[in-house]
DNA sequence: CGATATAATGAAAATGAATTTCAAAAGCAT
DNA sequence: ATGCTTTTGAAATTCATTTTCATTATATCG
C-alpha cells in the first residue's frame, strides 16, 4: 500500500505536469514511514537527519502537494502547528484530542457522517470535507 | 440578554479578582453589538474607530477573558485568523463553512451530540468541548 | 547526445498573527 | 490621598509559514 500511495502521487504529479525530483521521493518515503499526526517541523527534522540538504520550504511545499494529491490530510489542532496524517482510501475518521497528554484517539461513526450529509442537503450545501474534533481528557488523564 | 452577558462577565471578573476597566467595558459593548464570527483584527478596528487609544494587545487579552468567562467562543477556521462568536447559554451549534464565499451556516443536531457523548464514553474520554465544521459550497456558490 | 526552456530547490528574507515586555497609567483597599 | 497591584499600549519579539530569487535539476527538442 506504500507502493499504491507512491503511484497515487506519481499519477497526480504527471497529471499536473510536475517534475519528479529526488526531494519529493525522499519526503514521500519518510512521510509514508511515519504514523500518527506529524507536524511539518517534526517531518522536516526526520528528513534532515538523513538528508541534510533538504530545506524547510521544500518540506512545506511537498506536504501541500501530498494533501492535494489526496494522500495526506492537513490537521489543525490548537497548538499552532499544522499536522499531516495519512489518508487511507475509502476511510475517514475523526479525533478525540486529549488536552492533558496531547494524545489522539481516532474514531469513525457512520451515523454521524450520514447525519452530516442530511444537514448539508437540507441547506443546499455541497460537502467537500469536514472535521470533527472532540476535546477533553483521555482515560489516563482523567484522574 | 446583553445585560445578562455583562453580568456574566462582571461576575467572572469579580471571582477572578480582575479590575474593572474602561477598555474592557468598551470592548465588551462592541463585541456584544457584533454578530457573526468576528476576527480579532476586525473587532480591533471597530474598537479603534470609536476609541483610538485602545491597543491591539488589549483586544487580544480581553477576548481571551471573554472566552474564559464563557461568553465567547474561539473559532479557528482555515484562514489563519482567530475568530470569536457569542456563546448563548444552553445552546450549541456547529458550522457549515462555504469555501466559495466564506459564509457560515450554523446548525445544531441533537443526535450528533448524543452520538459524540457515546463515542467518548466508549473510550473513557471526558468531553470538554468539541468542534465540527463541514467545508464545501453553499447553495449560492454551487453553480 | 547537447542545448534550451522551465520547474524545483534552498537559504535567507519577509510576512503576519499572536504574545511578551516594560514603563506609565489606572484601579482599589486602606 | 497613599501605596500596592493590575492593566494598558507601543514596540519588540516570537514563531510558523510563505515568498523571493539566484542556483540547480529535470524534461524536451533539435
Ligand atoms: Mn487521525
Ligand atoms: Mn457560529
Ligand atoms: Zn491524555
Ligand atoms: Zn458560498
Amino acid at each position: 500500500m506504500i507502493l499504491e500511495k507512491k503511484k497515487t502521487f506519481n499519477d497526480f504529479a504527471a497529471s499536473k505536469g510536475l517534475r519528479s525530483t529526488r526531494q519529493r521521493d525522499i519526503i514521500l518515503d519518510i512521510f509514508l514511514s511515519t504514523h500518527e499526526h506529524i507536524s511539518v517541523e517534526e517531518l522536516y527534522l526526520k528528513v534532515k537527519s538523513s538528508n541534510p540538504g533538504i530545506g524547510h520550504a521544500t518540506v512545506y511545499r511537498t506536504l501541500k502537494l501530498f494533501a492535494e494529491a489526496g494522500l495526506a490530510r492537513e490537521i489543525l489542532l490548537h497548538d499552532g502547528q499544522t499536522r499531516y496524517e495519512h489518508v487511507v482510501k475509502g476511510e475517514h475518521h475523526d479525533h478525540l484530542v486529549c488536552t492533558g497528554c496531547n494524545s489522539i484517539i481516532e474514531f469513525e461513526d457512520e451515523t454521524i457522517e450520514k447525519l452530516q450529509s442530511e444537514i448539508a442537503a437540507r441547506h443546499g450545501f455541497l460537502i467537500n470535507s469536514h472535521k470533527m474534533e472532540i476535546y477533553g481528557l483521555c482515560a489516563n488523564c482523567r484522574r
